[in-house]
DNA sequence: TATTGTTATACTCTATAACTATA
DNA sequence: TATAGTTATAGAGTATAACAATA
């Protein structure tokens, strides 16, 4: 089992805390990042680096606000996300010749090769939160997350 | 239906983020948080400050240890959140006589009145995701996440 | 005028480390 | 020596607003 059931043996009266869906989702949501942040260490990917260049290796050519759009993600700070992978020599930005105000992103030959390893990682992680909390129940549980927005 | 799923007709390659589960906890919690900032506006309340009122209306003496426990908080994080609520005269924090490193806390009269009100919002903005995602769904996955850590 | 993207800026949350004071 | 809490600091994510370039 989890924190909050181990926790509830502990003394304190979590005032129904611990059957609050805000409450729960933060804790699994910072779990999820450690976990992430364990099998991703030394790469300097996040999940949003990481969103970034699997989209940008399936869409090749996509712009700024299609990841935007995706993400969820605003303008702003995806301009910031990119100039960070850009700066890295990971993913490369030129203007669009058919409408100058938008960009055209693709992976650099580095980018593709970085996002090869990065997927091998992406799988061992899910690997171990499947082990942890169940393949099954991982399953379900993105069922009901997709109803979100 | 959620944003996910409007988007996976809208053209791009969602290359199986629309199924990965760290992808999907990120987006519901944004959208939690969204949700609850839009049901606590103009409180100056957000999550993590609803969640220390609550443990202390429900365990008046506790230390600042004990919430970072349940909450999942470092305690110098917690002491900064802790400052906070002290300044807006809604907490008091006393020395522990029978062991003086430790702290006492107590919600102020004026903390006891805020949580009434706090835990009404909390109500209306619980009733309204469930009436969005689905009470049953809700239920289910908090079942769900209470395997996290 | 509307759209795409950038720059500037501020706030919240999280994390590590060094520190104080007690036990 | 260990524990409870604080201070200092830095990084990541998010948000709003103002702006530039282009359509």
């Amino acid at each position: 089992m989890g924190r909050i059931d181990r926790l509830t043996s502990a003394g304190l009266d979590l005032g129904g805390l611990d059957t609050t869906f805000g409450f729960l989702l933060h804790a699994a949501w910072r779990d999820a990042l450690r976990t992430f942040g364990d099998h991703f260490a030394e790469t300097g990917i996040t999940p949003l680096t990481y969103s970034i260049l699997l989209l940008l290796h399936r869409n090749p050519g996509c712009a700024p606000g299609d990841l935007s759009e995706v993400m969820g993600v605003t303008s702003n700070n995806m301009t910031r996300l990119l100039d960070e992978l850009i700066g890295r020599k990971l993913v490369e930005r030129s203007v669009r010749a058919t409408d100058r105000r938008a960009r055209t992103l693709r992976l650099t030959a580095e980018g593709e090769t970085m996002i090869a390893e990065l997927r091998a990682r992406h799988r061992r992680y899910e690997a171990a939160v499947n082990d942890r909390i169940g393949a099954e129940r991982i399953e379900r549980l993105c069922e009901i997350l997709r109803y979100f927005d």
